[in-house]
Order: structure tokens, then C-alpha cells, then sequence
DNA sequence: GGTCCATATACCGATGCTCGGTATATAGTG
DNA sequence: CACTATATACCGAGCATCGGTATATGGACC
């Protein structure tokens, strides 16, 4: 399973190319605050994710004299997400289930 | 955010007290199969939980001539899952919607 | 009778992701 | 003038997991 900061970079990226700086802030926003990345976990995660053809560089701009390298989601980076979002939703339904039992032992 | 095997093996004690070597059978049942947990990593897994008051050593058996170590899990670990259930659906939830906009770029 | 598998606990070194901090640079605000 | 936001990037430390190994018993197979 993913660890959380690659799932939301990931996540981050999706649904159009977005900068480093984008991205820091786009997983704070999809986290409702709960997760702010560090600077070396982004562009970490960020190399590691281009080596395993998750995302790809997508152009470099210039805005207001700096530099924004924007990394695009590949096909292969779609399906790990859509994969990673099964399990997700898998282990949250089965511990559910585990907690539910808690209260009534009685269920299958 | 949890790792995957500390999820699970908190998931697997939760309805009722196991051992060890139950518990490992219960987190590759518990996942279809797809996790299967090293002995280093459950036991490591299991003394980190107890240090955190999560589970609690709750009495040993002995079954043809074996010791079996039980764990049970407390009312703090049960929140713990909980709260992880929560974020995993989150995360789950989010990145989903994030799949869907890049079919449809006018979701919100 | 010997081999293999399931049960059961436990340690060890290596790997890898993340954390926390720092460095560098520009533009805008108080 | 200091601070914050924007923007990329490196570094050492921490720590959970991986992969392997050790030890021991009991049952099944042949």
C-alpha cells in the first residue's frame, strides 16, 4: 500500500498537471489540513514517481520570474491510484466490520 | 497515517483477543489474501502497539504443548482505528473524485 | 522412520519513505 | 526593513516494514 504523502501527490496531480508548490498545497487542501508535506518528502516522492512512470514532467513555465516544473499523471500512474483507492476502501469496510462486531458478536 | 500491517493487525484483534499466529491468518483473510505479514514485522508490530497502550497482553494459553500469547484491544485503540477508518474513506473519497474529473473537467 | 507442513514466538540486517531542518531566490505586504 | 508566500532542492535522522533465519512441537504423508 501507498503511504499517505504519495497517494495524495498522486491524487494531486490528477486531474491536470500542477508544480511542486501546487501540489504542496493541493494535498493540504484534499486533506481537509490534515496533511501538510515537507519540501524533501515532495520532490522525494516526485523523482521516485517519474523513475516508476507514475507521472511525468509536463513543461516548465515562467511565472513572476520563477521557475514551475508541472508533473502530469500517466495512464500507469491512473491505474495505481484507482488500484490504491480499492484497498483503501477494502480496509476500511473490513475494520468497520471489526468494530461493528465489537457490539454485537453475533454478526457473521 | 497508519502503515497497511499495522491497520490490519489492529483489525484483527479487534472483536476478540488473538495471538500471534492468528492474528497473521486473520490479516491475510482480513485482506483477501493480498497481505501476508512477516514474522519481524508482527511481533515488532505488536510490542510498538502495546508501548502505545493500543492493545494489551490479555492472558497466555497453552494448546498442544505450545504458548499462545493473546492480545486484546483497549478503548484508545479502538479510537485509533476508528479515526484511520475515517481517513482512509476520506482519502479514498477524494482521490476518486479526482479519477472523475479527468473524464469530466467541470466537477467541482 | 523421515520429510514436510502448520503452528508458534522471536531476532537480525537492509531497505525505503517520511520527517525536520536548512539553503536559495523573487515578489508583495505591513 | 522584516516578514510571508511562492518555488525548488538537499541532507541527516528516525522508524516501520521486508526478507531471512532460528527454534520447537505436532500432525500428515509416504
Amino acid at each position: 500500500m501507498l503511504r499517505e504523502p504519495t497517494f495524495l501527490i498522486l491524487a494531486a496531480v490528477t486531474p491536470r498537471p500542477l508544480h511542486g508548490y501546487g501540489i504542496l498545497r493541493s494535498v493540504e487542501d484534499l486533506s481537509g489540513g490534515r496533511v501538510r508535506l515537507r519540501a524533501g518528502t515532495l520532490y522525494a516522492a516526485l523523482d521516485r514517481m517519474v523513475s516508476e512512470g507514475w507521472i511525468v514532467r509536463d513543461g516548465d513555465e515562467v511565472v513572476d520570474g520563477r521557475v514551475r516544473r508541472n508533473y502530469r499523471i500517466t495512464i500507469a500512474g491512473q491505474e495505481v491510484l484507482g488500484r490504491e483507492v480499492e484497498h483503501l476502501e477494502a480496509n476500511a469496510s473490513v475494520a468497520k466490520r471489526q468494530l461493528a462486531r465489537i457490539l454485537d458478536p453475533g454478526l457473521a
